[in-house]
DNA sequence: TCAACTTTGTGCAAGCGTTCACAAGCGGTA
DNA sequence: TACCGCTTGTGAACGCTTGCACAAAGTTGA
């Protein structure tokens, strides 16, 4: 069992690999895998906006990123880029969808339609960045047959087979946390072997599963700390004798 | 103008430190304090089932990670362990409460009431945990004055003078992409100082604004490339005789 | 065709964060 | 009191990311 992201991933490099995508996306680091959806978003708006070419300097500015990282993690999937120029907005999309395996289509079961379960089965944007939901499932007998976001709630103990026959290869977690390792283990053994969990859990599950969190309530915590944090070195500051707005008021 | 998470957190040791909480907190790596949240919550499940001391050992199980890691972790925020025992749960809790600044209650202010600010809003964990909501806001006109979880929603065009008021020190945005930068922009101008971003947006903000988000698309998509990832590493494997189970097919 | 200019792609070094491994310290026991 | 076993706290090594700086490569203009 492991538990959540961590320890386990270390790369290995198999022997006499044919040197092309496969090899590359293991190589990936995770960090840059995560910038990269974030740059084909940008890209994506650019390409509405009719920007057909970029440079690393205009893209890393918008992405909110240095662009030397950027230039780096357009390495990890090859060289798209023209020097002097920069990189056709349309070769770069085509190539971070191929790679963040976006070329397939993913369906993606909720479970738990309380609030959260609504919000998400209604939210526009899983479907058309091809994600479609293909299944809700809640405990709740009378929700069962109940559509929501035009997909009617499956009862919970369906879970196994409706997620195998739907294929779904993304289980998101939106129950309260109680019943989060009980769902998690029924989708696991449905097959699902990606997970989005959004209960305040830590779930335990076998090694060849992924599981990512969303946690508001440690966001909310990381973020108390650095209000504190802030509270605490003005405090500081002005027993330093530098005020609160940063003017030093004993020089 | 800083875009979000990255450089710019460089921990300038100031002189003459008085060695206490103020250093420290400084000093704790931003993946830390994560974790310590996260510890918190398996912390007080604990003290509801009584257990009044624990190991490092244990307390990593619980959390998902390893012992080194932990015990390193609770190092930043000072020596609280006995050797030979292990924690006591409630001064755990205590101190990392107090690091985290849960000693203060943070107000919240929600602006965006669609199907994920509706959630938001009604989301018992915020206020149990000292965060209560304090203010809601929408552009709909129609929405002005309803009460959303007891709360009653504003009007976007009092965000300045509504969360001055009421002492709003974090910014939860989960309006549309496009009215994200803006909303942004007046929490800054009204003091928040912390911004919980759900919108698909990079926000630029001042370099004192601390930024999170919390992006669905972003996290689809690192599963999607995992998925892929998976798919391909089978096919390779399947090239080089070794069959989906990880048996040899051919040796 | 050639020179000047622009921008990519990447080797390298520095900085963080994680993991290891063990000395130090504490409670229990004789 | 002295010893033993257990667990913490942390120095040091390791490895992953980041950022710098520059050669390579392409474009533009004369």
């Amino acid at each position: 069992m492991a538990a959540q992201r961590g320890e386990g991933d270390g790369v290995v490099t198999s022997p006499e690999a044919p040197a092309d995508v496969r090899e590359r996306a293991r190589a990936i680091p995770e960090a840059a895998v995560a910038r990269l959806a974030v740059y084909l978003r940008v890209l994506s708006g650019m390409v509405e906006q009719g920007v057909t070419t970029i440079s690393s300097e205009e893209l890393a500015g918008a992405a909110g990123v240095n662009s030397a990282k950027l230039r780096k993690d357009l390495s990890y999937i090859g060289s798209y880029g023209t020097r002097g120029v920069g990189y056709d907005v349309e070769v770069l999309v085509s190539h971070i969808e191929r790679i963040l395996g976006l070329t397939r289509k993913h369906s993606v079961a909720v479970v738990g339609i309380g609030n959260l379960g609504h919000a998400l089965a209604n939210y526009g944007g899983f479907p058309s960045r091809g994600f479609p939901v293909a299944a809700l499932f809640d405990i709740d007998p009378d929700l069962t047959g109940v559509p929501v976001g035009g997909i009617p709630v499956n009862h919970i103990d369906d879970i196994t087979s409706v997620c195998s026959e739907r294929e779904v290869s993304i289980g998101v977690i939106a129950t309260p946390p109680q019943a989060a390792q009980a769902v998690c283990d029924r989708l696991v053994s449905a097959g699902v072997q990606c997970i989005l969990n959004f209960a305040p859990v830590v779930l335990q599950v076998p090694d060849y599963v992924e599981v990512r969190k969303v946690d508001l309530a440690v966001e909310m915590q990381i973020l108390s700390f650095h209000v504190a944090r802030r509270a605490d070195e003005a405090a500081n500051d002005v027993v330093n004798g530098i005020g609160v707005d940063g003017v030093v008021i004993r020089p």
